[in-house]
DNA sequence: CTAACTGTAACTATATTGGTTACAGACGAT
DNA sequence: ATCGTCTGTAACCAATATAGTTACAGTTAG
């Protein structure tokens, strides 16, 4: 499955901006956090304005904010506005209607996948955007007496991490 | 998310050795059934067989069969063998690791991604290929007095099938 | 030996995502 | 009023993954 990062970067964004505790942030300032193209954000953020997520502002103190409390913002709603399909696809083409198991595979797979996506839209719908900025633990916070760009310092190195999975990989290469 | 075909492909094919019952299958037989080119099915049968889960002979005789019986391979197993990945991906690119949202975000990302890639295999480990025949209800089994060119006559429309997200969708057009 | 298979390489087609440039329109500041 | 700085959006290109196709070498039963 060439599963996209639409929504690593929605949730990325979304977190910024609960991070940024209402402040409005510029397409160019997230895009630079994300490390992409402002354009690639600015249409992010219009999905999820359509979703009723975020709240943008043309004009030259423009700017996007949270449409809701960050802990009003579940990773499902966050999901459903930029995965549109599910998890899985059926086949291209229809299987052969002549095939006793062909005519009827597509059911039985409607049924596994349905099953697959509640369960997925059920562990998403658990955690809510406030949740996320409180993971974030390495983090010092706006509020306190070390700045984001002291805290920057602290970083730690975002490669080799393993997922449970055993497959070695770098943050962006989870592909 | 760009989701393939591949997992529906194969859990067609398995069960179509399932339903054939030990009998060796040829790639132009499943090919028909499946409704693509018999390459892309030796393909995935050589997926399939590398991960144990097919058994294939060359020759004139040659064919598929399952190397295991349908109990004991469960839709994970499948899963596994043809879906590399997990459900989503990361950032293409890492993002910026002077803001400390950027820096941390791939550790929260992860530890959720993980916990969806959990949630999906647990429902796909409760399915075994057996089930998936059992699950082929309004077909005739191929010891019955009907065989499977009789059984075509009872197909039934593909198309118009119904996700629970309601979106609307023919069988073959889950993307 | 021959016919009928599988395994596999090589190529093409198609679709999706993401990156880029460009520009119209909005809007606060002066 | 106009100017600078934003967003919204169209148009295009690049990269990647999947799938479809042709072709052929190697294997095996009869």
């Amino acid at each position: 499955m060439s599963t996209s990062s639409r929504f690593a970067v929605a949730v990325h964004v979304l977190t910024l901006m609960a991070w940024a505790d209402d402040e409005p942030l510029k397409s160019d300032h997230v895009a630079e956090s994300v490390n992409t193209n402002p354009v690639v954000i600015r249409r992010m953020l219009c999905e999820l304005a359509e979703s009723r997520l975020v709240i943008s502002q043309t004009g030259s103190t423009g700017g996007s904010r949270l449409a809701r409390q960050p802990e009003e913002i579940t990773l499902l709603d966050i999901y459903q506005a930029v995965e549109s399909r599910g998890v899985f696809s059926l086949h291209r083409h229809p299987p052969n209607p002549d095939c006793p198991v062909g005519v009827n595979i597509g059911a039985v797979l409607n049924d596994v996948l349905d099953e697959v996506d509640s369960a997925v839209e059920q562990v998403l719908a658990n955690i809510t955007l406030k949740d996320a900025v409180r993971r974030l633990k390495p983090c010092v916070r706006p509020g306190s007496n070390l700045d984001s760009r002291t805290a920057a310092v602290h970083r730690v190195s975002a490669n080799g991490v393993k997922r449970k999975n055993g497959k070695e990989q770098v943050l962006s290469a989870r592909n």
